[in-house]
DNA sequence: GTCTATACTAAGATAGAC
DNA sequence: GTCTATCTTAGTATAGAC
């Protein structure tokens, strides 16, 4: 029984993974279940007695990736967050160009606003818990903390639509020199 | 002959209204050539005496969506536009839950990011015409120019997906504050 | 220039064997 | 729990009538 139950849950968690990295990069309607399946050892199959279906597959990668960025942001451990190292990392080359997961809030906007309202309301909890981290004790900040969050997502998400390299360098130098300011 | 010609224009711009309207709301995917065909009042298989591809179609499209959106910024008269109509508008409520025609740099930022390098192109285009129409001619407001997109059109993005109202209403208004300081 | 008909491919989801 | 096989629907694009 014991072996069972582990062996569903990595079944289960190498299809998250999959589909983590293809949603990032491809959108909701640019992947097919055959393809995460495929990229996750398995065939169509099996992959219903997983999930119930492809929304509550996105849904459930779209929050794993973002909790995983949390983490960073605020580690277990009780370290405080290194703000310059988020930011320079959020806004990094490898990041930004990244072929694999990617933050999602940034990396999927504009498909998840053509979604339904379950993945809406997803995508909205992710947002609202990663500005109350940001916020923390300091409610005043809260504007502030809103601010920073478009820049960087919305910094972020249009360096990736951009095709020439020089003007995507100086969007993403443009959001770095805003925060900078922003931090004194 | 003329009587041809103009029929032609007309059909070819029904279609480009169509597909600028559903492209906005549901992006590349979401979006066949059948609903378009359909919105402007023809069949699918007049579609190619038109345009050589889907592709090809939203890319006309996405142009004259951010065309007509740049002639209100930077009328033929000569007005100088005036800046605070134009964040208003930008971050109005028709614009940013309009269900029709939106700004495609905001509204399809993910989508453009996910497709093939000729749509990424167009994209690129508009965005840096964009940002030279702000710019004018005072090369030195290039990075302020380029923060201010990011916030107008990240902001509009973000707002969209939200599900939430208050949270919506939240992020534009951080917006708005975040450009009315940078006005002084 | 626009129509109907069709070729071709692929999607999401389900049924039933093992 | 995972497989193969199948149902159903829909997509892009083309061919040929009018």
């Amino acid at each position: 029984m014991a072996w069972n139950k582990d062996h569903k849950q990595q079944s289960r968690q190498r299809i998250l993974d999959a589909a983590a990295s293809l949603f990032s990069q491809r959108g909701f309607d640019g992947v097919g279940i055959d393809q995460v399946m495929s990229e996750a050892g398995m065939t169509r199959g099996a992959f219903y007695s997983h999930f119930q279906s492809k929304s509550e597959l996105y849904r459930h990668a779209m929050s794993q990736a973002a909790h995983r960025m949390f983490r960073q942001v605020q580690p277990d451990d009780g370290w405080q967050f290194d703000r310059r190292r988020l930011i320079e990392g959020y806004l990094s080359d490898p990041h930004v160009n990244s072929d694999g997961v990617g933050c999602p809030l940034a990396f999927l906007i504009t498909d998840v606003a053509q979604q339904q309202p379950d993945i809406r309301d997803t995508y909205t909890a992710l947002f609202a818990n990663m500005a109350e981290r940001f916020t923390q004790d300091s409610p005043e900040q809260r504007q502030n903390v809103l601010q920073n969050m478009v820049m960087m997502i919305g910094g972020v998400a249009i360096a990736r639509a951009l095709s020439e390299p020089a003007l995507k360098q100086e969007v993403l130098q443009a959001v770095r020199s805003a925060l900078e300011a922003e931090a004194s």
